[in-house]
DNA sequence: CTCCTAAAGTTGAAGCTTCAACTATTATCG
DNA sequence: CGATAATAGTTGAAGCTTCAACTTTAGGAG
């Protein structure tokens, strides 16, 4: 807030923003090119069947799934959707509670194992491979705190006066 | 590449590309909401708006407006007709050589303006709040690594032997 | 000069995500 | 028990991005 008194980047800061908005750019366009051209789905939907695959008896309740899969709850059905439609996921529902789950089914499970190698190799050229082990846990370290403030809250607007 | 014998992440790696993941993930959507909420625009959009506004004559021809974004010719494309809908760019033919600039318009350079102080204080609220000097650096360390990877390409599909 | 090949942009369709409204189910409180 | 609020999920429309095809313009090669 305050948009009289905005705290300005630093040089340093400026240079990492530009670093970090050219990485959340390009990052997933680029798994989402490997993954449309080596498995025929996008990033985000073979994420979610990985989420399932190791989750106990690989099923999932929906809300639960989004939140792992770091989506919106409308925007994972749709997904759901669309990986039942092609005979990867099924939904059932939730004896003695509400809602529903997300169950991997063999198919889906096949897919899985059959696209993790191309996407590992992937994963390790455009991430890992410039990476040494430090490097590694800084980036985890970092990126925690990312991630925490972006949980804590998007909102606050500037309220303009 | 090498399907049948892939270099799996470690549990360094893992931690550190599940944490990257929500990163690239959940940072756009936030940034997104933001902007919405109060600009009326999309993150990338004002992104554009801003990189005209620091180009010399706050003018780029599009591909190289479209390279410094981050983005496909074809996306800028898309959004630069937008944002002359909206009356903060135009297009102008390049005297001498072929393509056109996108020219940031006087409403234009109003609306960054008047947008970057709530910009500047989401990211630093969901970014740098959390990491004094020494991380920023890692962070634009580690950032360039991974931009320069992903450049190099993305393609070398499995190549399945 | 003329052909032609590549670079720069544009465009429409298809697909994915968001948004808001809506349904259904389950706690909770009186 | 019954009303009400809150949780879980669905859905259709609108908007943005991608993809592929197409247009236009410029720099050669012969």
């Amino acid at each position: 807030m305050n948009s009289e008194n905005p705290r300005w980047l630093d040089a340093n800061q400026q240079e990492a923003w530009r670093v970090l908005v050219a990485v959340i750019t390009r990052l997933p366009a680029a798994l989402d090119t490997q993954m449309q051209r080596d498995a025929d789905m996008t990033h985000f939907e073979y994420f979610v069947l990985a989420v399932l695959s190791e989750a106990p008896e690989r099923r999932l309740r929906l809300s639960t799934l989004a939140a792992e899969a770091n989506a919106s709850l409308s925007r994972l059905s749709h997904v759901v959707t669309r990986l039942a439609r092609r005979g990867w996921v099924s939904r059932e529902p939730i004896l003695g509670s509400r809602g529903s789950y997300a169950v991997l089914t063999d198919a889906g499970h096949a897919k899985v194992v059959d696209s993790a190698p191309a996407h590992v190799e992937t994963v390790q050229r455009l991430v890992f491979d410039g990476l040494d082990e430090h490097r590694v846990r800084d980036l985890a370290r970092i990126g925690s705190v990312l991630v925490d403030q972006i949980d804590k809250g998007i909102a606050s607007g500037t309220g303009k006066a």
